[in-house]
DNA sequence: TGCGCAGATGCTCAGACGAGCAACATCACC
DNA sequence: GGTGATGTTGCTCGTCTGAGCATCTGCGCA
């Protein structure tokens, strides 16, 4: 019986979706009520075995965002699709997309945006148009602007992202993290820096992203850390880095020494922002994102589905 | 232009499809008519970007069963969905499924079937169900009885098909291909071998499969044929076999000798019959479903998505 | 055999929807 | 600046659809 029933929700659903036939005519050619086939359909629809997906690069899943926003902290959350999606690059740029879209739209613009630096970053940058908005300021909020091998990349996203909303940029002039405590204390307490930081502390909203913790971390790949340093912190506990600060799984700072000779802002701030909008994509990126959400480091997540589904818990 | 309106088309879907709201509350939301929602969800759906799968194993694709039947000679067509599909074997089983499902349906009910074997045969045997007719007889169309490695499956396609429908099986008592040509000759001439060559010449519909032209093939499983001589049968354009004979991409004998060397009905009885189902399935299948259709060798075509593709030549 | 119940089926009705048409803006060309 | 071609927007009307309610059917039980 429920067999049948089955079978023949899936004939009208075929009449229905692909032949697209109206319920009543598919009633005829079934021999049925056309009420009976509404509740073919409905029956259909509710076992799951009609799927309905967007196609598209721009297309995003408000289902998922809206469990985000209901499940976790975050104020708000951009989901891209991960609908025929074929490599992680197209993901990321999917949403860089997304982020420079929610970013052209945040209300209210912010007069100034502290920005980390990094790949996703300088593509959120890229995707943005040019006038997304008018007269806003940029500061990096962590270093690493010189030694870097892509040298012009991490000065060039600040830049353009500045120049694209008629705003200035201030770039942070320092590595990222120096090899004594000394150091970075001493390059902290230059006024071209220190400046920098306080201006940086107190922006209006944050934009930033995460690295995951493996050999190809950005800052290896700058020459701050080397690939053994980088298992010794997973060895840690580490899952990734926010603007240079490596984290665990509970959003804690890993190393304290290593933290110390960071230079950047502290995690507080980003965690005391009222927009800090963290921009995370990629399947390696899952635990970190994860981290990231759980310990409030971000209001606002803009990422892929399966990183999503990640960070609600539903593994895929 | 276009280009915003696309991203409101995809805006508009979402809130359409995911999370069903009424085009009005759309129109509410975007800030636009329910007019202009009501467009923008039909050019969603004109460019492609709303694609709707039916995921069950008995799902069907209607649009391409048609394309079938008014692009090429067939009479009929039964294609199944591989939505969800993992391996070759489920679309294997899916497809059984199906033809199973159609010869049930099968009007006027024959009054005698013949089938060849093979594994696809069996699996549509075996999906069966116990009454699917009321005194269908059945009978083998080629050889292979004896000799094979898996004796009993041929014999037991066709005993299961015959029970199961009440009816009776005739099996056709010979090897599938012959050493020498007269020694077929000389079976072909025996009364029982004769008598059911006529019987199977005279059934009401036909039932059958194919083989790819590769090592894996059943004739070379049961020791007819070795791997060389399917090599030199690839060298002279064989694409694959249907009751055991070997056919090219346009659906000729490629090899006199050896069909004349193998037993069983012609293809030209296969051709000039009223009902011919071939049940193809297995992206190993392609070119010799190609074949099979392309020559006119049967009348209805079961088969899965993909090889319904390529038999059209919407290349994937 | 008759009774009562649960689930399935069919009907009413209001709201959602799409085709086609009219009004209007936009643009190129005269 | 006028004029028509072209495309866009909003509206009317009749159809399609789903929720809620009445009815029926099958089945267990006395």
């Amino acid at each position: 019986m429920t067999d049948t029933d089955e079978l023949l929700s899936i004939r009208a659903a075929e009449l229905y979706y692909e032949e697209n036939k109206t319920q009543d005519e598919i009633g005829t050619v079934l021999r049925l009520t056309r009420w009976k086939v509404g509740r073919l359909l409905a029956q259909a629809k509710a076992s799951g075995f009609i799927r309905i997906e967007i196609v598209h690069p721009r297309a995003r899943r408000l289902s998922i965002e809206r469990r985000l926003r209901e499940n976790t902290h975050l104020t708000d959350a951009i989901v891209v699709s991960s609908a025929g999606v074929a490599s992680d690059e197209e993901l990321q740029s999917r949403t860089a997309q997304a982020a420079a879209d929610y970013l052209t739209g945040l209300r209210p613009v912010p007069r100034t945006l502290g920005i980390s630096w990094g790949r996703t970053l300088h593509e959120v940058s890229l995707h943005l148009a040019k006038g997304w908005a008018n007269g806003v300021n940029v500061v990096q909020i962590n270093g690493g602007v010189s030694l870097n091998r892509r040298a012009g990349t991490a000065a060039a996203t600040a830049v353009t992202i500045a120049h694209k909303a008629s705003g200035a940029a201030t770039l942070l002039p320092s590595p990222a993290i120096l090899e004594r405590h000394d150091t970075k204390l001493a390059i902290e307490a230059d006024r071209s820096v220190a400046a920098v930081l306080t201006l940086g502390a107190s922006a209006s909203a944050y934009l930033f992203s995460a690295g995951q913790a493996d050999r190809n971390s950005a800052l290896v790949d700058s020459g701050y850390l080397t690939a053994e340093q980088i298992v010794e912190l997973v060895r840690k506990g580490a899952v990734g880095d926010i603007v240079g600060r490596y984290v665990d799984s509970n959003g804690n700072i890993v190393d304290p020494e290593l933290d110390g000779r960071t230079v950047g802002i502290q995690l507080e701030a980003l965690r005391q922002a009222k927009t800090a909008i963290a921009v995370i994509a990629g399947s390696s990126k899952h635990s970190i994102a994860r981290a990231v959400v759980g310990s409030g480091l971000c209001t606002v997540l803009v990422t892929d589905e399966d990183t999503a589904l990640a960070v609600l818990g539903d593994d895929v």
